[in-house]
DNA sequence: GGGTTTCTTGAGCGATCGCTCAAGTATATA
DNA sequence: TATATACTTGAGCGATCGCTCAAGAAACCC
């Protein structure tokens, strides 16, 4: 007997997410999610319960993908592959809202706050620090870098260094492709 | 015939600075600061006019003590010493209402926005740069490395790693040590 | 001390914030 | 087709936002 919803939810929450993504969290109100997403007040507090909680989502889907498509590289191209291309893709792709990691604006917007977004952005990046590890030491498995190196530690640097980059991305007087040329230089002599 | 003010406006600009730094933008209100420089909302608009024009000074200040204190860092150090020493130092530094760069939370969050703020913020990052870039140009000069590189592809890839760091610096589960570390000896390898 | 000028104070403005809820509408089942 | 069961709508809640301004207090010059 009921009535089935007229919105797709994951389609809203990947829409969401760009949103958030783009302006963050302060920086986007309920209005402009109302407006963008296409729903009343009522709609929107029925289908998400909060605005906190819409966010989320859009964290967890935003860091499902990054995951899921360093994968997705590393079958294509092997580990250090992927590792060497990822610096170059993440600031090529046009179609992203923004080059700069949502995690890190997240974390960095609201880690002062002790906001429960902020403890959920660290814990996505660590799974993301975990992915990229793992790809370090299969690299290693495979004789592709020298085995004197601690997957971990590199890993550390090299999400440090995306992240840098990803922010620099986004400014004009910088030169971004240069510098996701040398990060993928430097993991040439590992 | 007039009255003085009873604050001293450069400490309430480093004051404000320091919460702004901390709580970006949009996380402080007036009521924040009106509370931590203890100044009652007419005072604040009569010393500086608005909120945006108070962020804007603090922003200023910011970047005049970061290019000072590189300055001072390369007199003791040398330009090749400074730049090594740089990124233990920043995240060392426990008087820091937090590690991360002003400018580069200022950029990430008003950007999408447009903000002036955020092209200030970019500007004073490309000052920086700059800096960064002289005391390449001068370690390469006085042959602490070598002559075939560009000073400002360095300093390019210079500040974006110590954004990186400095973000990765808030990260309990992150080594920022070891991080610093590794910037540094990548400098002796150039 | 009187007069002038500035600073200080705080109530409160209009706008916007995240959010609620009662009324109305559409859909699936019986 | 009748009824039950959602979903949709939008006015508007209390709180907070950045900010204004008129009145009072304090310091300076004569």
């Amino acid at each position: 007997m009921p009535r089935k919803p007229s919105y797709d939810r994951d389609a809203l929450i990947a829409q969401a997410r760009d949103i958030f993504w783009r302006h963050g969290w302060a920086g986007t109100s309920l209005k402009d999610l109302e407006r963008e997403l296409k729903l009343k007040p009522g709609s929107f507090y029925a289908a998400f319960g909060s605005k906190d909680t819409l966010y989320a989502l859009a964290l967890e889907r935003y860091a499902q993908d990054g995951v899921a498509s360093m994968g997705t590289l590393a079958e294509e191209l092997g580990p250090l592959g992927a590792l060497k291309a990822q610096p170059r893709r993440v600031i090529e792709a046009s179609e992203l809202p923004t080059k700069a990691c949502m995690l890190a604006k997240t974390f960095a917007e609201l880690q002062a706050k002790d906001h429960d977004l902020a403890a959920q952005a660290r814990s996505h990046m660590v799974s993301m620090k975990t992915c990229f590890a793992d790809l370090f030491r299969r690299a290693q498995d495979a004789g592709e870098i020298a085995p004197d190196h601690d997957p971990d530690r590199l890993a550390s640097r090299y999400q440090s260094d995306l992240l840098g980059l990803r922010l620099s991305a986004e400014r004009d007087d910088v030169n971004a492709t240069e510098i996701a040329e040398d990060i993928a230089a430097d993991l040439d002599r590992l």
